[in-house]
DNA sequence: CACAGTCACTATAGCGGTAACTTTACAAAA
DNA sequence: TTTTGTAAAGTTACCGCTATAGTGACTGTG
């Protein structure tokens, strides 16, 4: 096995607890042990445990992110973030992939409180803080921050973006573009979806629209579904001009199906997505979105997480809301 | 804090091993006893301290996983394949970065070292094996495989794909499709980008096709710099009428800037790409390409680390080679 | 000169577990 | 009766590190 501080301390003749302290630079050692002590340290090639360390520190030095999907780019994204800002920290990600999955994300976040992270950051899948999970996270003392989607309810650290701002943004746009039956595939019944419906809703009120009730069709979040939900859009007698979609995989899915009908876009039917995931603009028709800054998104956690693990005490809750903005590629653009 | 064995034991009045033992299910405990021990320890709500359990067993259940690039999504469906195979084992990945980066992502696997993962997957950056990073590896007993690139020299346990494979793959398609003027946008100078170099030469040989020097750019590893590239080649005299594009995101971008151009995919300029990228047939022009199973890769990986995990001592490198499979989408379908 | 204060270092006691030996009690075999 | 065996514990010694409370030498002070 490598070297420890034991062997640093026989090696030179003194206590272990004086390699410990001149290991970590502690004031009551001399610069002359010191500078011995980092000299034998390097020509044995000691690296500290971690492990040991940790048992009595009781900081591991790892977060947990927890995300209902990594081959959502836009999670990815946000991972990225969270990477950038905790790595120069000194910390590892420990990623989980909840699938979308209010259960499995449970377990997971047991897990890795389990494993002792320092903080957790997670795009959570549930609809609203009832439950066993929040009950868990509030009796253990471990840091966490939400962000994307917020639960019903909850009240503690939270980075996104205003969902109904999304909503009212895309479907405004859409207005103004000219389109009149405007339809809406709606994502998940969790805050994110609920609330880009409820921008939507609301920008159509402002403008005196109206949309019969099966034009909100329940696309979930990844471009299958959206292919699906376009497709009995399609179907229905009087057919959408429009369509605001609940992310941009969910668009992406949606042109595909309107393009298969032998429909244009944006002439029959323009379309809108959210999340500006990075290949956004090398669709099949550039796609309109709302972007959500997504690494900020990731770095602001992080840092807000970071932030808490270091006050060693709860923080009154924050939340920060990272402006929306609109993206108008062609997928939209009518006039 | 929460309950420690040490509680348990004094509730139950027995000793501290006898409930180390039972909450193991160590055979010498009598049935009794363990359902005692057990019950008291739900009771408690009594979470095993792993840190200290790794302290003694020198095992973390950690497992490293280096990819150059988390918003590539061929590497977050690698990723996903890893999850799925190790979660299940009670393993937690640790994710990190390397940006594409070789001294980034030394660094990176040392810190993993440090932090005493029981294993590591790594998608290298390193062009060779040569410098420091595989002489710390190999020095270190902590088994690791490599995934999708093999740099030059390497001997270890590796899963991917063969690279001079996907080359020939896709550029006989092309030749079949009546491409005459061939070029190639080259990856980085590793082993994948060097093997599909020569893959693509082979299949120009077999045909005796030849192709200028220019005709080979490099493109890096993404839609930025395959855009850039393409508007290199389409600057020559001699344009090409077929492109064997490095990956996906680089045939996206190369798609992007012909369409911008004015001509016709695939009517002027056929392409291909590799990686079948999840996104690949929403694009502008679906995007024909050289499928490499990415989550297989990520779940063979996996398990070949398990395996070597488990055998706590090295084992014979094992090389599992995932077939290649041609996906031809419009982009490069011209009969 | 006694006393307190500082400097540089050391001894001890954990952190929460596990491994590897004992030990004890009791039954079966010699 | 003594030996042996075995099931079911218990003891002890760490794993590698840090926190805390000393210790001894030396300095300055009234």
């Amino acid at each position: 096995m490598s070297a420890r501080m034991k062997d640093i301390a026989q090696d030179l003749g003194v206590s272990l607890m004086t390699v410990s302290k001149a290991l970590r630079s502690h004031s009551d050692i001399s610069e002359e042990t010191r500078r011995r002590v980092m000299n034998r340290a390097r020509e044995l090639n000691y690296r500290p445990n971690w492990i040991a360390r940790s048992l009595v520190t009781r900081r591991t030095y790892m977060v947990g992110l927890v995300i209902p999907d990594l081959m959502h780019s836009f999670f990815a994204e946000v991972a990225k973030g969270v990477g950038r800002k905790f790595g120069p920290l000194g910390y590892q990600i420990v990623i989980s992939n909840s699938e979308e999955n209010a259960e499995a994300e449970a377990r997971q976040i047991e897990v890795l409180l389990d494993r002792n992270v320092d903080g957790i950051i997670v795009a959570s899948a549930q609809s609203h803080i009832r439950g066993e999970l929040f009950r868990i996270l509030e009796k253990r003392e471990t840091p966490y921050v939400l962000i994307d989607r917020m639960p019903s309810g909850f009240e503690g650290h939270y980075v996104g973006v205003h969902d109904e701002e999304i909503g009212m943004l895309a479907t405004n746009h859409l207005i103004e573009q000219g389109c009149r039956r405007i339809a809406h595939l709606r994502g998940p019944v969790i805050s994110t979806g609920s609330g880009r419906l409820r921008g939507y809703r609301r920008a159509l009120a402002k403008h005196k629209l109206e949309a019969p009730l099966e034009y909100v069709a329940s696309g979930l979040y990844e471009d299958g579904s959206g292919y699906e939900g376009m497709r009995k859009l399609l179907q229905l007698r009087k057919r959408p001009d429009g369509v605001f979609c609940y992310n941009d995989p969910v668009g992406a899915g949606a042109i595909k199906a309107i393009l298969e009908a032998g429909l244009s876009v944006p002439g029959d039917i323009a379309v809108i997505g959210a999340g500006n995931v990075h290949y956004s603009d090398l669709l099949r028709i550039p796609l309109s979105t709302i972007d959500q800054s997504s690494p900020v998104i990731g770095e602001s956690a992080a840092e807000l997480l970071a932030q808490c693990i270091e006050a060693k005490k709860p923080l009154p809750p924050k939340r920060v809301f990272i402006p929306a903005r609109l993206i108008v590629r062609e997928s939209s653009r009518r006039k």
